[in-house]
DNA sequence: ATTTGAGCGATTGTCGACAATAGTCATGAG
DNA sequence: CTCATGACTATTGTCGACAATCGCTCAAAT
């Protein structure tokens, strides 16, 4: 089903020298990426199996790597993992995202703040264009809700950095934000989220740019609070139609 | 040198059904938990090398789970790894701890006021207890200084356990758990940390207990920034001894 | 008709072997 | 004496095979 026909493979593996990807060689790591593409493409919805064989026979490699990163998945907690059982696509209900939403509000407040202390002065214009960009295409498409293609997350990756903090980093930057890209294959945001967001995020600029750093952390609390409520209602109102079709 | 020579392995991998250990009978996990052990009873300090053939020896498995265990060490933050050059334990500057007590105040503040609203009667009361038999502990050592055998992260988790956030127990209750456990062989409190602390505690298990999600929440945070405080003066002044005798 | 259990297929868990890479050490040229 | 060069070794990366386990199907007994 998910096997697309690629014949190319069975022997290719490492054709001359290790460089078949642009990736850095290590095969583990091409699996990896190329299930991460995966969930943030949709292709695999939540509660899909990771089966370990598929995977390495669609990639053409043996099941080690593949099984170390799925395992890498899992730790990252992209994915669950039963033992002799295998692992599943992590599926989020109501609750458990609201419990990362909890986590990203206190991290991403304390990172607005430590941005406004640590960021230079070309990061803090870069943060600025970032937003004429947004708000440039959001006019051009004339479109109600952020632009597509992560463009929301964009600025929060900016100002992640500009905390200079790895630990956060590692969590809002990286594992939170893979969550978040399953998350919205699943449920849109609502009409007028867009403008409004791109307000607030306006707002959180200029108190980093002023190198205020409370206010800065206390207007990105209210942005993720804003988002969260945002989702959250979303997620209500598709579980219930769910529910009045699916009987579960 | 690592190797204790415990005869009793060898062939011994499945006696019979995979009741070998308390552990989940997966051969990576009993790795991982060894490994574990190993970095808190500081037996394996920062920069170690972390060699695959070694630790699969002398566990009497082979490499393949226990590459998976230093994968997965590598995944939480113990342990730091290079392609092709293998895993080291990590180690930590001051930067680094600084780093993750920004985290760390960060949830478990927020953890304490989630507690506040979540706890249920029983668990308030074993918080009071719990800090009831520290008292008992300190007192009977008559030490100033927290009683041994991570008592200290007895009310933390606690406090992470009643706050009803996976995430947030993940990341404080088990990642950075680790790497504080990491830091305790190196470092020890200052003298009269001990009482001031579990001061703090009671404070904070006051407001807990009286349900005062807002204060609970400050009182944590004042909690962490004055544990990290103590810490980090610690390592100034053993950065600065070490350079004095290393010239590095 | 329901339940139990034996067999079977699919998938994961583990292993040992081999390939590839990085680091080391000795050797030799400048 | 220093630096480049080339084996050599230790360690990691990958693979294919086999064992163990789980879930399912289907038959048989009550």
């Amino acid at each position: 089903m998910t096997i697309v026909d690629n014949r190319s493979n069975g022997v290719i593996n490492l054709g001359e020298k290790g460089v078949l990807s642009k990736d850095g060689g290590l095969l583990a790591d091409r699996a990896y990426a190329y299930i991460r593409t995966q969930l943030a493409d949709g292709v695999l919805g939540p509660g899909s199996r990771l089966n370990e064989l598929e995977i390495s026979q669609h990639l053409g490699i043996s099941r080690g790597p593949v099984r170390e990163a799925i395992r890498r998945l899992t730790s990252s907690g992209l994915a669950i993992y039963e033992p002799n059982a295998g692992a599943r696509v992590v599926s989020l209900d109501i609750g458990d995202v609201a419990q990362l939403y909890e986590v990203r509000e206190a991290l991403e407040a304390r990172a607005a703040g430590l941005a406004a202390h640590h960021m230079t002065d070309d990061e803090r214009e870069t943060l600025i264009a970032t937003l004429d960009e947004h708000e440039a295409r959001m006019t051009e498409a004339s479109s109600t809700s952020y632009p597509r293609g992560g463009s929301d997350w964009d600025f929060h990756l900016l100002i992640l950095k500009g905390a200079r903090n790895a630990v956060i980093w590692r969590i809002c930057g990286d594992e939170l934000r893979d969550m978040f890209s399953l998350l919205r294959n699943q449920h849109g945001s609502s009409p007028g989220r867009g403008h409004r967001a791109l307000q607030e995020h306006r707002w959180i600029a200029e108190a980093i740019v002023a190198g205020n750093a409370d206010f800065a952390s206390l207007l990105m609390a209210q942005h993720i609070r804003a988002s969260r409520d945002n989702l959250l209602s979303a997620m209500q109102t598709n579980a219930s139609k769910n529910n009045r079709l699916k009987s579960r």
